[in-house]
DNA sequence: ATGCATGAGTC
DNA sequence: ACTCATGCATA
């Protein structure tokens, strides 16, 4: 617990190096080479002004900079919303992180409807049940619930250089977002054909309506991320490609970039639906074009992460997050209360508990189940009176 | 590969 | 105060 309940910031020093300017060339090439290049990505990118370094290949941006003709890659969409990252300065760096983020944050969230106070459990099966429902279940209500501002897909489909089928689904009349939860009861029993339980994908039910756009390139089923992801990450190895590479070559193919963190979840499913789909017309773009370029000498580059104040992070003990577990068995949602109490029975901060509960809902939101728990689905022995509705009857 | 953290946008 | 997307730091 030594390392845990220390909260103390540490500020990194930020040199003056590194204008972090936002590249948008069109040309992605990189690192076809060197592969030894993702261990300093994070950490190390001091040599960044050694330009010459034989090891150091490091800001690469400059030179995507200077992209040749293309001012703008994408210009906003009619939509408004955009994946751009705004030029900083060297006088804030965290602005670089926040922008990242800032982009995609403006389509999201909105989307609590398991308030309901005995839902608790049901709740759990329910999202995390996209990916299990591959063959015979689909998802209950679509991810893309958010109706009103899912625009994100937008990037990346106005350059398409060889019309090829970016993958990107526009904008799409989708319905709305509520009912994609289920009722109150439970959703799915054996002979009770789930009302909600229409397929997304290339399956249709209601004969009422139909898709002006098209089939299967705007919303890909749980099945086709799955199997995209598969792909990606083998082509990505034979490429001789590491995460943290594409997560860089992305940003300077479309201005947004990804960490290496980010291209392991989606390649391991570990992200929400929604967020699988905004990232795979990116992804299948990288792909082409790494698969061009894969034969051109180029040049990588990393700007990596700059200092900012960032809290230890904070390493829970394995009893301690037992209990946690066992709280949160109990009760996903702590209130203010609770937390408070919790934290002080096991010692911890009230905000790292706080943050611990968030982490631990979202974890079980992703598309993967966690761990490998798949069977009992009762992970520490404690699980409460649920059953394992799931699958319908199919 | 993952755990803990940050933050914008919401409710 | 929460969700959701994302990432630094770490195992």
């Amino acid at each position: 617990m030594a390392t845990a309940t220390s909260n103390h910031y540490s500020v990194l020093a930020t040199p003056s190096s590194a204008p972090p300017p936002h590249s948008e060339s069109g040309s992605m090439q990189q690192a076809a080479a060197y592969r030894d290049a993702h261990t300093l990505l994070q950490n190390d990118y001091s040599t960044l002004t050694g330009a010459g370094h034989p090891l150091s290949h490091a800001h690469q941006w400059i030179t995507a900079l200077s992209h040749g003709d293309n001012g703008a890659p994408w210009p906003s969409s009619p939509l408004g919303d955009q994946d751009v990252k705004p030029v900083l300065h060297d006088s804030d760096r965290e602005e670089l992180q926040n922008s990242a983020s800032l982009q995609q944050q403006q389509q999201q969230q909105q989307q609590q409807q398991q308030r309901h106070p005995h839902l608790a459990h049901q709740a759990h099966h329910e999202v995390r049940a996209w990916r299990t429902s591959t063959a015979t279940t689909h998802i209950p209500g679509m991810a893309t619930s958010e109706g009103q501002n899912l625009v994100y897909s937008q990037s990346g489909f106005a350059l398409m250089p060889g019309g090829e089928q970016p993958g990107g689904m526009h904008h799409h009349p989708l319905r709305e977002d509520d009912h994609h939860s289920h009722s109150p009861h439970l959703s799915e029993h054996g002979g009770g054909s789930g009302p909600h339980q229409q397929s997304l994908g290339h399956l249709h039910q209601h004969g009422g309506q139909h898709q002006p756009d098209n089939s299967d390139e705007d919303t890909p089923t749980s099945d086709d991320l799955e199997q995209f992801a598969k792909q990606f990450k083998q082509r990505r190895i034979k490429l001789g490609f590491t995460q943290a590479d594409v997560g860089l070559a992305l940003g300077t193919l479309y201005g947004n970039v990804f960490s290496q963190t980010t291209i392991c979840r989606f390649e391991a499913l570990q992200l929400s639906f929604k967020n699988m789909c905004k990232l795979k017309p990116l992804l299948n773009k990288w792909l082409e074009e790494a698969d061009s370029t894969s034969g051109s000498p180029t040049s990588l580059d990393k700007i990596a992460a700059q200092g900012r104040k960032r809290k230890k992070r904070t390493s829970i003990e394995v009893g301690v997050k037992g209990a946690l577990e066992s709280h949160f068995l109990k009760c996903p949602k702590p209130g203010a209360a609770e937390i408070n109490s919790i934290a002080d029975s096991l010692q911890l901060e009230k905000e790292v508990v706080r943050v611990w509960f968030c982490n631990r809902r979202q974890k079980e939101k992703r598309m993967t189940p966690i761990g490998g728990q798949m069977p009992g689905e009762d992970m520490y022995g404690d699980t409460p009176p649920h059953h394992g509705g799931q699958t319908p009857v199919q």
